[in-house]
DNA sequence: TAGTGGTCTAGACCACATC
DNA sequence: ATGTGGTCTAGACCACTAT
């Protein structure tokens, strides 16, 4: 089958309130309307216009009408959406993103990444240290644990690309829920040393799991990343 | 009208797992058989589903079923979640949080606050400082900016108990969407005073604005939390 | 009063996973 | 072949907002 219509109809909105067809702080047609110009149920287009919502490109006001989210005033292009799967590339207008293998091994885990990654002690693991530049400047350093059983074959190849676009087409997982949580540390010897952070600097961490949609769980990973080149964002809607 | 009916079905599915009729990693029954049971059509079930699916306490595998998600291996008792209005005490099992006024007053805004606020220069604000305290110990420092016109009356009993409970429940206030972002940065000087940090001590910032479901912004703020006491979280789902 | 989005239903068909 | 969740429809009623 092909796309679902609701994901169809979210871009074709999307499209407009991009070149501008619905201006920031115009109302959009009316759910009824929309519906019937392009040839859906009203319920199709509220699903659209949901995801339109939780994504920040509309609000709508029960009575009133649908609207065009202005633009938010304290984002910043630094800012990264700690929400979706996507790669760091696609989501950040930043083009010179390279990526430098530092370390690759595989191995048994200790008892923390049998613990986060659901694994007996004898079940080997990948261990990958990666360091992201920007411009040949570093942004972060990437610590990876992945269970080799789901994952037959991982080389520096895809080690240089991206590991989440090799694992979602090439081996055809299904990414399902990821639990990340952010903190500020100091730096570390390491993060001196590949970040070219200074002794005092802070580091801002993001440590996560992420399962696949059969609930099995697929990398524990934690990033270090330099306190001034980067901050994560989140966009809340009240959207259940 | 009453609370909407998958909120209802909702709150007793989240009941049924929380008290252990539905076991970590059983399937749930299916939603059909759920819609009979509890009197409504499929549907509201998906519909409450789809909501505990997002907040964590189910995932879904089209084909097979929907099950109990297990416990979260990283979690820890001092993470936070980004996502929700909900106030801290209700969030955290923390009970003993008491708040210091540091400082309150009545301003006219700089630009940087105008900007944030959608304001001219000549609307007066809040300018409000707040000290958050865990069994005494600080846990972050809270800067608070919100417009006197929409909120004509605002004094110390308020500020000493919760900011967010007074705009909902007593002016009827609702919220829209908020734009938060964390980063990490170095203590300054009222870090080191309030908040018993080092000087070398790196601070985790969340800086947000906050709009109310009409499009008007109605907070500019930012804490800055110990970074030995708070993490922040994210669960994250596929959910569109 | 009119118009908006929110909810809900019954029924249908589809894609996917398992047996 | 069967059972699961995902999508979609047409129609209905509700709550909220503005005039």
């Amino acid at each position: 089958m092909a796309e679902a219509k609701y994901l169809q109809i979210a871009r074709i909105i999307k499209k407009r309130i991009q070149d501008g067809t619905y201006q920031s702080k115009d109302p959009l047609p009316d759910q009824e309307a929309l519906a019937q110009e392009l040839g859906v149920s009203r319920l199709t287009v509220k699903k659209a216009l949901d995801g339109l919502e939780r994504k920040g490109f509309v609000y709508k006001q029960s009575g009133l009408g649908t609207f065009v989210l202005g633009t938010i005033p304290i984002h910043e292009k630094k800012d990264i959406p700690t929400t979706g799967f996507i790669s760091l590339q696609d989501e950040l207008e930043r083009k010179d993103i390279t990526n430098q293998v530092i370390h690759f091994s595989i191995e048994f885990p200790n008892e923390k990444i049998q613990k986060n990654l659901q694994i007996k002690n004898n079940d080997p693991i990948y261990n990958i240290l990666r360091l992201r530049l920007e411009n040949d400047e570093p942004l972060y350093l990437e610590h990876i644990y992945m269970p080799i059983s789901l994952i037959p074959h991982l080389d520096y190849t895809i080690l240089n690309n991206s590991i989440s676009d090799y694992l979602r087409d090439t081996l055809n997982l299904k990414f399902g829920i990821a639990y990340r949580k952010i903190r500020a540390t100091k730096a570390k010897k390491t993060d001196q040393n590949f970040l070219k952070a200074k002794e005092n600097d802070p580091i801002l961490e993001l440590e996560q799991v992420v399962w696949l949609s059969n609930g099995e769980p697929i990398e524990y990973s934690y990033k270090r990343n330099r306190f001034d080149l980067l901050n994560y964002s989140i966009l809340e809607t009240d959207n259940y």
